[in-house]
Parts: C-alpha cells; structure tokens; sequence
DNA sequence: GCATTAACCACAG
DNA sequence: CTGTGGTTAATGC
C-alpha cells in the first residue's frame, strides 16, 4: 500500500493540509510502530532523527529533573510529541512511554522540513500548536508553583475527565507515584488528597478507577488553588 | 505561639 | 504499589 497516509484518519491539523502528492511522499519516509503500555518511544538524551507523531493512544512525556523523575505532560493522540526536541536540540530533551497501547509514526525530519518550507498551510498548523503548547505550559507552570496540594490534584483529575477521557468515570492511567511526578507532589501527598477527596463525596476512588461526583466542587478546589 | 501544608521516613497490607 | 501515622520544617495568622 503506498496510500496509507492519504487514507489516514488520524491526520494532524497540519497533515489534513497535505495534498495527494505530498501525502504520499509523506508515505515514503513515515513509519508506524504500535507500543504496547510501559513501551518506550523516546529516550532522553538519545540522538533525535524524527518527528514523532502519536495517532492514537496515551503517552506521558518525561524528563529526568535534578532531584527525580519530572512528567510534563500527558498527551492523547492524534498528537505530535517530538516538534521541538527535533527541531530544537540534536538530543532529545525529553522521554516519552506509552501509558496505553500506541500507534506512533516516526516522521523523517527531512520530509517534514520539506513540507514547511513548500506547504505554508502546514507550516502554519505546525506553529498553532507550538504555540498552544506554549501557552499550556506558561499555564502548567504558574500552576505548579502558586497552587497548593489539592488544587493540582483537583486540575489533574479535571484533566484525565475531560482532555483525555471526556467522562466522569476513568480509570486513572498513572500510579500515585506517577501522578505525583505530574503534579510536583509527593506520592503520600496524592495518596492522601484522594482519599480526603473520598471522605468529602467529591470523587469515588477504588484503586486506578476514579468517578468524579462533584464536578462543581473540585473545579472550585482547582481553581482557588 | 498555634494552625496549616507538605515532605520525608517507616511500616503494614 | 498504597495508605497511614509520626515527625519536622516552613509559612502565615
């Protein structure tokens, strides 16, 4: 099959503004690769050849801080997830694992440069969603730091139900330890703002399967910080 | 001072 | 891997 890509349906903003012939080129140099959870996709500080581009599943972008283990995000596909450490660096800056079973493609950075040279609705896209990843993380960083414990917690929770699961009911892809990684809180910390969200009817937790109850609530406690 | 918040340690499921 | 309890340090009334 040399349509592929064409036929597609996980495109990105960018990749619908792809035509036939380009699409096909794209073809050429892209290659999927199906990770299976705990998998890795990119390792921090290896040689970065690709862009790489998550079409479906949950991956977590990491980064290996001074004191432990940072997690920057948690991305769903159809996403890109390596633009700027290909772009930016000759090595990655960061790692990312699939956290659920993930169909990645590995674009030629070659290819890609290609089309953002000749393809200025591409290019385009491409620097959108640099610029929302941007923006989120002015946001996620202000967040850190001025919000207490349980306002990160809350905005985590928020995020799970509504970014990546879009229900009140999900299984929470993470550990404790994880979900402290992601919040700048101590595992214990997470342990116990969980079940005092518990305690106070405002979620339902049995081991990784939270239901969110007071929706209203936890926006408050993540809000107020 | 006293309360709140959260990290670190330890230990038990 | 988790949940909890004790301890300690920082910060804010």
């Amino acid at each position: 099959m040399s349509d592929i890509c064409y036929y597609c349906l996980k495109k990105s903003k960018a990749g619908i503004k792809l035509d036939q012939k380009e699409l096909e080129k794209l073809n050429h140099s892209c290659n999927q690769v199906v990770f299976q959870k705990g998998d890795k996709i990119m390792i921090q500080d290896a040689l970065s050849y690709n862009i790489v581009f998550v079409k479906e599943g949950l991956v977590k972008v990491h980064t290996k801080g001074p004191e432990k283990e940072q997690i920057l995000k948690i991305i769903k596909g159809p996403s890109y997830l390596g633009i700027p450490t290909t772009i930016g660096a000759k090595t990655n800056q960061y790692s990312a694992t699939a956290i659920s079973k993930a169909s990645v493609c590995f674009v030629g950075f070659d290819i890609f440069k290609e089309f953002i040279k000749n393809n200025g609705e591409f290019a385009y896209e491409i620097i959108v969603e640099l610029c929302e990843n941007e923006l989120q993380f002015y946001k996620k960083c202000i967040n850190q730091v001025q919000k207490q414990g349980s306002g990160k917690i809350a905005e985590s929770l928020l995020y799970f139900s509504e970014k990546i699961f879009n229900k009140q009911k999900f299984k929470l892809p993470l550990t404790r330890n994880e979900l402290g990684d992601l919040t700048c809180t101590s595992r214990e910390t997470v342990s116990r703002i969980l079940s005092d969200f518990s305690n106070s009817n405002i979620i339902k937790v049995n081991r990784n399967d939270i239901s969110i109850l007071d929706k209203k609530q936890l926006e408050i406690i993540s809000k107020k910080g």
